[in-house]
This record gives structure tokens, C-alpha cells and sequence, in this order.
RNA sequence: CGGGGCGUAGCGCAGCUUGGUAGCGCGCACGGUUCGGGACCGUGAGGUCGGAGGUUCGAAUCCUCUCGCCCCGACCA
């Protein structure tokens, strides 16, 4: 491509609605623009960038023997209906309405309609396994849109569903798809994790997360640093966590002390002053677990697992009570709520059960209690009910949790017979007697992940591309007014091309500055400069994106010193 | 959904408090000088001041409503 008729509207000034590293750089590089809140263009640079990735995710999807096919966006609400999802979904799903009046909406995801198609041509065990995939727009009208291509309402998804004749193979299935997605994350050259999820309500025997790691994500997760083991923080197991030092104490009487305006911890730690820390302290918190109500205690310094304390409680969520709820259930105010003269149900987690001689509140306001101690002062049920955080010991080996903050990039599922169940997609097996198919789900945020790459290939002049999925492997930029330069650079800009690299031509009449900070911005691995002063000693320059200094090469070498690059960053 | 911020030229912004016929930088077009890390000089094009209504002789500016965008939060006492 020749710089002069490409299109990259290049932008020296972010716009300030973009905040994100990835958002303001696809912005100021000409690789996207916005269209509305949530909704984006892909200029041909980021369509670019677009087809490398899903070329990658192809290659490794068919390898693993998956089959891709094209489904509909615009759909029928009966297959939503049929499982239940029509109402469970929520003001998320776009709905749309036909000049008949008759009920669509824009697919979120495909299970139902995959699950469909499989019902209607899928009779025979020997039909099986099949793994089905696409890569296509998805909608979701998400709550608030953020960071640019990060979490949009339309966005680009590869999506594939496995189908097994038992729980096993659907195992088998889940696996083989784990180990793509790990050749699909490693090659696009991502730093992840895999960590283990929450499956959701629904169906999830076995799920995981890939997390690209990157501060501006929006999950949390924990990571061993010195196993394998990670998770995110929903479902993280949290071991104990080593006790406050004045935990070996004897147990002292309990004493009520008159505590004014002392709602959160941190007030409560200041108002006793250097006696205490949050780790000392008791947290009591009281949920609304279906018509349940009950008080969940952790340690200050810990937050309450609420998805773990749905799971223990078997109930789909729990909800932190109001202030009048509070009132009524224990009448006291927010703040002075404590598990010493609770009547309900109390759930402590054990790092808090473990504190001795506690500060919790009393219940009673504006009081807290001094010295309160598990077993003499009150009874809870103790079960692991906090969030992991960073320190905590591994649940899997003796190393410690760090935590990360991560972009969801895929997720992967084992389903089982949730949605085949419920929409009779059934098989024949040897004997002739029919089951429900057992499926799978794969997910990978397809457009989501360019802007995860960025986020974590940039630097302060712009976009550092892998060279695996960067718009242009090689830019090649003559500089100065002279023909020469020009020319040269033409020579080795056919001779890349011949060879089939995708290269770009920097052949504006711009001053070199102008080309050297577009090229940085644009972010190309590698760029050659061709100077008429190094021609005057038969060279050219060959620097690499996320290199300081350049070298020198023949120029009739040029072309192959590229192939050599390429090659050695490539592997 | 709650809170905060912002809508003035393609991008970044000033002007608004104290109403008086809209300005700066970048970018763009043309001419000239320049030419190895976002050059300089000159000339010029480009704006229903997000929209609607109101107050006023007069509204970017004041009032009301509305739309859009961004950020934080969505209850950890």
C-alpha cells in the first residue's frame, strides 16, 4: 500500500472522550472512529488488524476440527422464548419489532439458534462430536458502554458450540478447546491467564476465563505466583489468611463502648485509634438472600464473596439490604450492626471467626463492642464467604495470590444438556434410544481483544503491534526531496511485496518528522528508512518498533534483512 | 439506574460570571522558503455555538425542557 492513497486519518490531538491507552491510540492512529456510544467503525487499518486476528483464531478452530458456519443476527424471539432467555435477558437484549408487529431481536449469542439448527439436522450418534463456529457481530445493549472497542453493544465474536453424545466427550471437547485458545492467546501475543469462573446460573458444569492482563481491565482476578493456579475473585478460594498478631491473646470480657459516627471501618479503626487495625475488626453485613435475611461476617480488612455467599446460601444472588431493611431486621443503623445480638441467621467466614478479642459493632447505636470473641460472644456458621485478595496464600501449593486486574478476552463452557433439554435436541445412539446432546460453549471477544492487545503493546509515541497481527509488517519511508530516496525505497517496497509481505510506502512529501512520529503512532514492527545520505554508502536503516536504535544494512539487502526480522519475530 | 463532567470549525480549546452581530492552536486549501523526529511566512475556506421553547430591542452567554457523549458508582456499613 502506498502511504499517498491510504486512508489513515491520523489525529495529533486525542478526543477527549477517549481515556483508555488502546481507545485514544486506535482514535489518533486512524484505525477507528465512533459512531455512537458503544458502536464503532473500523477504519481499514483496524479492519486490518481485524482479519489478522480472526485469521489466527480460523486456523487454530479448524486444526481443532471445528466447522465454521454463519448464523443470523436478526432473529426470532420464539428460540429466546422457548428457553426462557426472552425474559431472563433483560432490557440487554435489543429487541425489535416487524412491520407485522411479529417479535425479533439482535442475537447477544447463539446457543438457542445453534442449538436449534442441531435439533432439526443432527440425528445420529454418528453425527458426533461436532464443533460449530463463526465469527460475527453480536449486540448486547449493554448497561454503559466503556474504553472504546473494550465493552461495546456491538462487537465482534468468534463463538463456537460443541456437540458430544455424553458428558465425558463434552469434556474431551471443553479440553481440546482450552488448548486452542491457548495457541489462539499465545499467538496473538498476549499475556493471559486461565483461571477458573463462575459458571453462571445456568447449565456451567466446568467453565474458564482467558484474562489478558492489563490495569485498565475491568475484572479482578488472583494468580499463584508459583503454580498454576488462578481465578477470578468471584469464585477465588481464599485459604486462611496468617491471623493478626493479637489474635494469641486471652480472651478479655467483652466491653461496650459508646461509638459516634462510626459507619465503616475505617472510621471505626480511627475512633480506636492505635488500640486496633481493620484485621482486627469485625465486619458485619447484613444480605437478602430470597426471603431469607441473614448477616455475613468477615474479617475489616476483607470483603464479603457475595456470588460464594449466593452459592452457600443456594440461592441465585444476594442482595445487601437497605438502610430500612437494616432497620427493621436488626434495629439498629448501618454501621452498628454486629453479629453480638443478631437473632438470625449469622454466616462467618473463618479468617474471622479466627480474630480474638474483636471490635464489632453492638448493634445497637452508637455503640460497638470491644473483645468480641466467636463461640462465647456469638454462634455463626463458619464458611469461607471473603473475596481472595493479594497476599493470601494459594489454595494449591504454598505460594501467594497476587491480584490482577484482567480484560475478559474468551470464556469457555462446558453446557451440558441445558439448552438441548430444553429445546429436544436429541440423538439416536447404538441401541436406539435417544439423549439430549451434550454441548459446549467457546467464546472469544474478537473485537474486544484489539483493544487488549494495544492495551498491552503500546508505549508513549503509540501502538507497538506483534508482528503476528500488525496492519503492515513493514513500513518503508524515504526521506528528503531528493529522488533517489524515493526510488530505492520503491525497489525494496516491490521486491517485499513480491515476496508477499504486507508492506506500506511512506510515499507522501512530508518532512521526516511528520513520517517517523506517524509510523511510531501507526505502530508497524518495522520500518526502513531510506536517507540519501546513507545511500550515498549503499545503506538503509532498519529499525524495529519496540527497538531504541536502528542499523544499518546494505540496500540491496534490504528485502531479505526485512524476511530476516520478520522471521526472528515471528518465532 | 444514581452521582459528576462535557457539548462552540475535522481535533483540542477560549468566550458564558457582568447579554451587544464568534475567537485561538492544530489540521485543511493555495503561494513561497524549508527538508533526518509532528518547520516557517503569507493568503484563504470552514461554525444553524447539540436541539426546542422562553425572557429580552438583542441570547453562545440568562431560564425551562430535551438529546448526545465521557467518567465514577450500582449500595462492603
Amino acid at each position: 500500500m502506498r502511504y499517498s492513497r491510504a486512508f489513515i486519518p491520523t489525529l495529533k490531538e486525542a478526543p477527549k472522550d477517549a481515556t483508555m491507552p488502546s481507545h485514544v491510540l486506535m482514535l489518533r492512529a486512524g484505525y477507528a472512529r465512533m459512531v455512537g456510544a458503544g458502536i464503532y467503525e473500523l477504519l481499514p487499518l483496524g479492519t486490518r488488524v481485524l482479519h489478522r486476528i480472526e485469521r489466527i483464531i480460523r486456523e487454530e478452530m479448524d486444526a481443532a476440527g471445528a466447522q465454521e458456519l454463519l448464523m443470523p443476527t436478526f432473529v426470532p424471539g420464539d428460540y429466546f422464548k422457548e428457553t426462557g432467555r426472552w425474559d431472563l435477558y433483560g432490557p440487554t437484549l435489543l429487541r425489535i419489532e416487524d412491520r407485522k408487529g411479529g417479535e425479533y431481536h439482535l442475537a447477544p449469542t447463539h446457543e438457542e439458534i445453534v442449538t436449534d439448527l442441531a435439533r432439526r439436522e443432527v440425528k445420529s450418534y454418528r453425527q458426533l462430536p461436532l464443533n460449530l463456529y463463526q465469527i460475527q457481530l453480536k449486540y448486547r445493549d449493554e448497561p454503559r458502554p466503556r474504553g472504546g472497542l473494550l465493552r461495546c453493544r456491538e462487537f465482534i465474536m468468534k463463538d463456537a458450540y460443541s456437540f458430544d453424545v455424553s458428558e465425558e466427550a463434552a469434556v474431551q471437547s471443553y479440553e481440546q478447546m482450552r488448548d486452542t485458545y491457548h495457541r489462539i492467546f499465545t499467538r496473538l501475543g498476549l499475556e493471559y491467564r486461565v483461571v477458573e469462573a463462575d459458571s453462571g446460573a445456568i447449565g456451567g458444569k466446568q467453565s474458564a476465563e482467558f484474562q489478558v492482563l492489563a490495569q485498565t481491565g475491568e475484572d479482578w482476578i488472583v494468580a499463584c505466583s508459583s503454580c498454576d493456579y488462578a481465578a477470578n475473585v468471584e469464585v477465588a478460594k481464599a485459604g486462611l489468611a496468617a491471623p493478626p498478631a493479637s489474635s494469641a491473646a486471652e480472651p478479655q470480657p467483652l466491653e461496650k463502648v459508646e461509638t459516634p459516627e462510626t459507619r465503616s471501618i475505617e472510621e471505626v479503626v480511627s475512633f480506636f485509634g492505635g488500640e486496633t487495625n481493620a484485621a482486627h475488626t469485625l465486619k458485619s453485613l447484613l444480605y437478602v438472600a430470597g426471603e431469607e435475611v441473614c448477616l455475613a461476617v468477615v474479617r475489616g480488612d476483607h470483603e464479603v464473596n457475595e456470588l460464594g455467599l449466593a452459592r452457600h446460601l443456594g440461592v441465585e444472588e444476594v442482595v445487601l439490604a437497605s438502610d430500612a431493611a437494616v432497620k427493621e431486621a436488626t434495629g439498629t443503623e448501618i454501621g452498628f450492626v454486629g453479629p453480638v445480638g443478631f437473632s438470625g441467621r449469622i454466616l462467618a467466614d473463618p479468617d474471622a471467626v479466627a480474630v480474638r478479642n474483636a471490635i464489632a459493632g453492638a448493634t445497637e447505636t452508637p455503640y460497638h463492642y470491644k473483645n468480641v470473641n466467636h463461640g462465647r460472644d456469638f454462634k455463626a456458621e463458619v464458611v469461607p464467604i471473603r473475596q481472595a485478595a493479594s497476599g493470601d496464600p494459594c489454595p494449591s501449593c504454598d505460594g501467594t495470590l497476587e491480584l490482577y486486574r484482567g480484560i475478559e478476552g474468551g470464556h469457555i463452557f462446558v453446557l451440558g444438556t441445558h439448552y438441548s433439554d430444553k429445546m429436544q435436541a436429541t440423538f439416536l445412539d447404538e441401541e436406539g434410544s435417544s439423549h439430549s446432546i451434550v454441548m459446549g460453549c467457546y467464546g472469544i471477544g474478537v473485537s474486544r481483544l484489539i483493544a487488549a492487545i494495544i492495551e498491552q503493546h503500546h508505549d508513549e509515541d503509540g501502538i507497538r503491534w506483534p508482528i503476528h497481527v500488525a496492519p503492515f509488517q513493514v513500513i518503508i519511508t524515504p526521506i528528503g526531496k531528493d529522488e533517489a530516496p524515493l526510488a530505492k525505497a520503491t525497489e525494496i517496497y516491490e521486491a517485499l511485496r513480491a515476496q508477499g509481505v504486507d508492506a506500506l510506502l511512506d510515499d507522501r512529501s512530508e518532512r521526516p518528522g511528520v513520517k517517523f512520529k506517524d509510523a511510531d503512532l501507526l505502530g508497524i514492527p518495522l520500518r526502513i528508512t531510506v536517507g540519501s545520505r546513507g545511500l550515498k554508502q549503499g545503506t538503509v536503516e532498519l529499525k524495529e518498533r519496540t527497538q531504541n536504535e536502528s542499523r544499518d544494512v546494505p540496500m540491496d539487502d534490504a528485502a531479505d534483512a526485512v524476511r530476516d526480522a520478520m522471521a526472528a519475530l515471528q518465532s
